[in-house]
DNA sequence: TCGGGTTATCGTCAAATTGACGATAACCGG
DNA sequence: CCGGTTATCGTCAATTTGACGATAACCCGA
């Protein structure tokens, strides 16, 4: 089997046990946005085996002489298009962390393989007319979710949406569900659509406002739909999404059972 | 992108791509528990290059055979004799949980290593008399932390301090470094090691006692030390303290800088 | 046995926050 | 201009926080 060929270090190593295994090691993506309302996950369909034909998140095997982030974003574009912007990790609307490693054995059929997963948070946007070598890259609602995903990426993905619930209440990532300047009103169908529950929009007005360090407005104004024109806001300047904190956080009511999410 | 490219080195498969890197893996264990009122991490000398001589966190190469979790505790085992029960990822006092991945490129001397790295959360003890191979396994206090550590294992350790901070305000998991029955000016006592803040008993008590899925009285009491002798309490029973959530959390208070802690 | 030292636990109270919801402002389309 | 719609501001009671006083219940040494 494969598994075997990969079971030892290759000779130039002789410095590592070569009781060691060396492992092949891939990279899955669930990149998460909001449309319309409800929170969508990106996955592709398989051309081949295993799995073939059976929805999976996008990911692929990393490359010898490129890092966990890179090959997050190869994979990513290479799949579906997507180009992750460079200052995704940083100040920018994208916000791509990694979510957790998944251990060698006993998910995929062709033998120990570790994967290790990425979270994207993105704003909605449409795919590029699908690129490479992708069959099909598309949105799916991640309620409804109707057949399982490929290899262990159900689990992967449930990881990754309670990761993304929890980490609104206390950081402004939010916020990387929106364009660059939103109003209060995108902001929290962000948090209605990611928590799955409804928010009132004047208590989070007040709420989102009155936190420092989380919006600050650009004195334009959002027009289009019906109704008062809104302010437009960004992100409060100096702020890294991924590191600070939201003091005091935003925090899901208590509603139903809030014990074991992710169990 | 899982089998683009066919292999033309493996002839047992043909499945996986020949550019798909294959990495040794370690597992690296960033142990912490609390002894007279500060944190502290387990560090072993190592005895071989790279690093030889350095401290750095017990840890070491994954078997092909095994999953992270099994080496993580393998390791520990050997390398500084502590044996993790096999609860620890459970209802028990111990709390094992995966970190974060660090990448293949540049972090190891020897080429292209992936590392996995574990948070143990344990009550203060006694090291077995340093069994195994490690030359001297210890605790440190995490300030002051002398020497840096071998690898980048400052990161690692910093990012694990970092997650234990953040993860006491909102789970019962300050209760993994008590033993299974503590009072609840222990349980303060780590909140104040771990955060390094001074707590107000009497608020620290109300919000403790106060706060359903959190603390269940024994009935016992615990004497010893001068002064009045004080309830013991146990975790709330029917808890997992790590996919409990503690609603409304015990929040850090907003004391110094709070804007990027790990940076 | 008594008093002083020490720690645990219970109360109190003002300030801040939350949650529920009314009221008004500012736009749309007819 | 008028209703429909959404944004924003206020109000108010209930809850929570933070600061800190007051007791309770143990230890020890005199």
């Amino acid at each position: 089997m494969y598994g075997r060929c990969m079971a030892r270090t290759s000779p130039a190593r002789t410095d590592v046990p070569d009781t060691a295994g060396s492992f092949p090691v891939t990279v899955d993506v669930v990149a998460l946005t909001v449309r319309a309302g409800a929170l969508h996950v990106l996955v592709v369909d398989r051309l081949l085996e295993p799995f073939r034909g059976q929805a999976a998140l996008p990911g692929g095997f990393v490359l010898a002489d490129e890092t966990l982030e890179q090959a997050a974003g190869r994979e990513l574009e290479e799949e579906t298009g997507l180009t992750v912007p460079a200052q995704a990790a940083g100040a920018g609307p994208w916000h791509l962390e990694q979510l957790r490693t998944y251990g060698p054995l006993g998910r995929d059929p062709r033998g120990p393989v570790l994967s290790v997963a990425y979270l994207l948070l993105a704003p909605a946007f449409g795919l590029p007319a699908a690129g490479g070598d992708a069959a099909e890259a598309r949105w799916v609602p991640v309620i409804e979710e109707g057949k399982p995903l490929a290899f262990d990426h159900d689990q992967i993905l449930a990881d990754g949406v309670e990761r993304a619930r929890a980490k609104i209440e206390y950081s402004p990532l939010a916020a990387a569900f929106c364009p660059p300047e939103f109003t209060v009103a995108e902001l929290r169908g962000v948090y209605e659509a990611v928590w799955g529950t409804q928010v009132d929009a004047r208590n989070f007005h007040r709420k989102a406002t009155g936190t420092p360090g989380f919006l600050e407005p650009t004195g334009r104004l959002g027009g289009g739909g019906p109704g008062r024109p809104a302010e437009l806001y960004r992100l409060a300047s100096g702020v890294d999404p991924a590191a600070a904190v939201l003091h005091p956080p935003l925090l899901r009511s208590v509603s139903p059972g809030r014990v074991a999410p992710s169990a």
